[in-house]
DNA sequence: TGAAACTATTTGATACTGCAAATAAATAGT
DNA sequence: ACTATTTATTTGCAGTATCAAATAGTTTCA
């Protein structure tokens, strides 16, 4: 059993670690770690239902239910019933939604910045194109679950 | 401004997607992600201090607190006065925690072979060792914090 | 040696998360 | 059209996380 070698557990490690470091940064500007991961997908993806921002993010609908609450309550998203069908509801960054996201983004790329220095470029390529490609293995419309269960 | 080249954020949603795969089958088993790593942890690691785990794990040091208040009561670790510091706890794994980590192990591994189906077998030699430099790099000894805050 | 400063951990208060049940709207079959 | 089923989202509740303050033990140094 030689741990370093689990990519779940590598993953995971340097999941936590990424989130204890940028957390106070984020708080600052009044924005926890879920609410940055909803701003980045709206700001990046556009205005999605709710639905389609949980399967994005990953963030388990009725905490993103939630999540959306404190982001309308500082004016940072707004959601809107669904024109076509009336049971879901569009979710729209507001400009200060979108300025907010702007101000916060460059700590991320700091932080990466700081934490690759000693990586080449195609490390770093490498690196982003592994990551991808394990998030869509991982993906939730694949047989992961299912299989686990048995 | 391309979001898939921002590494945090493609670790962060990996983060979280695994969390929330794996987490089912977890609950199964009556461990929650938290413990779940502090299992790992000692299990790999053997004994250690709170601080120390909370160090490895980047558990803050508050919650690691109360989740081994939890593992106490289902027996999974215990807690035991520093010998040489009386201010530290060095926190031990009971037979049935060692037990209960072999269990649950192999679920990490089930997920990251389905994940990893279309990988080669150098891309995820390449991807563990990527994963553990960013771990390294992002490491709470260096100046990243320090910065950030500037 | 004893008060000040420091370190390790816990606790109080409050906010956040997630399961399961509830609500609300759309669709299907009769 | 009408009930049953399905889908999208929210809410109740119980558990979990985190900041800041409190506690408890240690080191420093006059």
């Amino acid at each position: 059993m030689e741990l370093s070698t689990y990519l779940p557990y590598l993953v995971n490690r340097l999941g936590q670690r990424f989130v204890s470091e940028i957390t106070p940064a984020l708080n600052k500007a009044g924005v926890n770690i879920q609410s940055w991961r909803v701003l980045i997908a709206l700001y990046q993806g556009g205005k999605q239902t709710v639905g389609d921002l949980s399967e994005l993010t990953s963030i388990n609908f009725s905490t993103l239910s939630r999540v959306l609450d404190r982001m309308e309550d500082k004016n940072l998203a707004r959601r809107q019933r669904g024109a076509d069908d009336a049971r879901s509801f569009t979710v729209i960054l507001t400009s200060k939604g979108k300025a907010v996201t702007e101000k916060i983004l460059p700590y991320a790329k700091d932080l990466e910045v700081l934490a690759t220095s000693d990586f080449t470029e195609a490390e770093l390529n490498k690196l982003r194109e592994l990551l991808s490609k394990l998030y869509i293995g991982l993906g939730s419309g694949n047989k992961v679950k299912e299989r686990m269960a048995g």
